[in-house]
DNA sequence: GGAGTTTACGAATGTCGTAACTATC
DNA sequence: GATAGTTACGACATTCGTAAACTCC
């Protein structure tokens, strides 16, 4: 797991939707894909219900975004930011 | 700025020591060196101080490493964790 | 047939380890 | 000459994007 993986799970959470999700990560649908499946692999659960209209967070899928939200925030407060 | 690169730096951080901390996280040294390179560069500040016989962590770096300690504690709990 | 996600596959990028280099003692 | 970290470079793995496939309406 890498942060990478965690700015693509937090994007498809908040978007609910992998097409909107790619576009505002400036990825390729199929790398979005594949990189939240590595993920859920690695974890060992879904994290998204795969409905037939589109994918919904699953119930650990839920839990882990409040993770995921945190770990990125913190990682974001130093790298990116110009002058803490 | 991924996992690995906060993984590294907690192990040189708490070795102080680029020799002992590639042994522990079983890669070459060299490979150790140039990830922290590369996470200097992207932070923009040096997170260890070059000394003639080894490394220290900077005042930076101190600071850091309570971000990056706790963003991979947080990212430990449920990746590796086989139960609770 | 359209909207949405996944699979297939080659190209580009990144990481890694071995070997060589630099500097200090 | 030994210890400690960095640079050079080729091998290997991963990620990415395009194209095609699959599924449900």
């Amino acid at each position: 797991m890498e942060l990478r993986h965690l700015r693509y799970f937090v994007g498809v959470a908040e978007e609910q939707h992998f097409g909107r999700a790619a576009e505002r990560l400036r990825v390729a649908q199929p790398s979005l894909s594949r990189q939240i499946q590595d993920l859920e692999s690695e974890m060992g659960f879904l994290l998204f219900d795969r409905l037939p209209r589109g994918v919904r967070l699953s119930a650990a899928g839920k839990l882990f975004l409040n993770d995921a939200r945190r770990i990125f925030k913190t990682s974001m407060r130093r790298s990116d930011a110009p002058s803490g």
